[in-house]
DNA sequence: TCGTGGGTGTGATAAAAATCAAACGTGTGC
DNA sequence: GCACACGTTTGATTTTTATCACACCCACGA
């Protein structure tokens, strides 16, 4: 690892809640062991059925988790941004991956191999426990994506998943929250379990209404309240 | 606590992946704080927000985790046979409850306080891990499910569920496989995320073509190998 | 015993969403 | 600069699934 890098790694991972209640003597005893790689767009960084030996983090750029079907059409489990991690299940219970992750711009991800971190696992019982929040969280989320498949109608869907990604990577501008993630219809609809075209048609609908505004790939929303509303339809 | 059952809860608990691991010293530690609540059919055991404050599990009786949309649509999550343990997410993480629990016959359910169970969990690392694992498993077949209903189609889905419930009930009789546990079509069609109506023309559908038989609420797979290809169709 | 409620079975209809098809833009690399 | 790949946009059509409506059965309690 490049020793210009240290510094910016310690950084990341104090900023972590995988990793930020480790004080310095415990996170200068895992750092040696933490490599960083560099992906091209659209590169992969692992497969589903690959052994997971390791749980990884990303530096800069984006990583998008997905499977695909028999037919094809993919479904857009999750993406990460800079600051967190993936790849932990695998890691934790030793199973193979269950999902593809690839690199959707020029990323670097930092690798923590699973040798080099079940030991230290076992030596930092109060770490196992903010690891068991982690995954309940995880398992809250992917739960609510169940029910909201079952409950929700494509409007609602996409609505709320508008809103969920202006929380996440939403920029305030004069105009709205801009969605600051270049997506493509298709992934959009991966992400919410939709075929691109009837993305593309709600997404043309509301920009009529003023709701939205779509520029080179980026939303902006510029009714939050209504799509709020649409969001939050059931619940 | 009766007295009685102590043994009997030992038993369950050893035979439980949760606390298998647990030494005699370590079980004579928690069991005093272990308490049994008896629950009639169809009784609440506890509602989505409640404050989550205990783990529990069930000794006999099965227990239905379900949650409703606003137009009283009804998603099965899981169903808990005898044995195993639930509500252990809002225990860890200490947030409310995410889903509703009803007895689905007469039931004798476990309970642990959280506020017994965290001091142990922090002075038993290895303990912790094992919740990891557990963990783990949930979130692998929760985003399963995530997966499913959007690659799955109507018979594929109710395929696949009722290989499931085959696996996790199913008593071999000279007919086949058969499906011990009384739900009606409509809790299937929950289990599944379908309406009642297709679950039902689909059953008999695949009953005309002699795949399984249907006899006062309980349902046989009789031609397993059918069933399982077409549950098998996308994977 | 009768009525009533819950579960089941089934056709007709409607709604939601996917799919098919085709035009148009746009940027990148040769 | 031009071809080509990729993304967007849109209309028409088809498929899938839900919904509605209603008959039937059966267990259970008044």
């Amino acid at each position: 690892m490049a020793r210009a890098r240290t510094e910016e790694i310690r950084k990341m991972m104090a900023n972590n809640r995988l990793f930020n209640h480790l004080d310095d003597e415990e996170m200068d005893a895992l750092l040696p062991h933490v490599q960083v790689r560099s992906y091209k767009p659209n590169q992969t960084i692992f497969l589903k059925n690959d052994p997971g030996i390791s749980v990884m983090g990303v530096i800069s750029g984006r990583v998008k988790i997905s499977n695909f079907s028999g037919e094809g059409k993919e479904v857009v489990l999750n993406i990460i941004d800079p600051g967190t991690f993936f790849g932990e299940i695998a890691l934790l219970d030793g199973k193979d991956r269950t999902a593809n992750a690839t690199a959707m711009d020029a990323s670097d991800i930092l690798v923590l191999q699973r040798r080099d971190f079940l030991p230290f696992l076992e030596t930092h019982p109060h770490w196992a426990i903010k690891l068991i929040e982690v995954l309940c969280h995880r398992v809250r989320l992917t739960t609510e994506l169940v029910e909201d498949s079952a409950f929700l109608t494509l409007p609602t869907r996409l609505a709320k998943r508008l809103v969920w990604l202006a929380d996440n990577y939403g920029q305030e501008t004069d105009e709205g929250t801009r969605i600051e993630l270049k997506l493509t219809q298709r992934e959009l609809g991966g992400l919410v379990g939709l075929s691109r075209e009837n993305i593309n048609r709600q997404l043309r609908s509301w920009h009529k209404e003023g709701l939205i505004s779509m520029d080179s790939g980026t939303i902006t929303i510029v009714d939050a309240d209504t799509i709020n509303d649409l969001a939050d339809y059931f619940v």
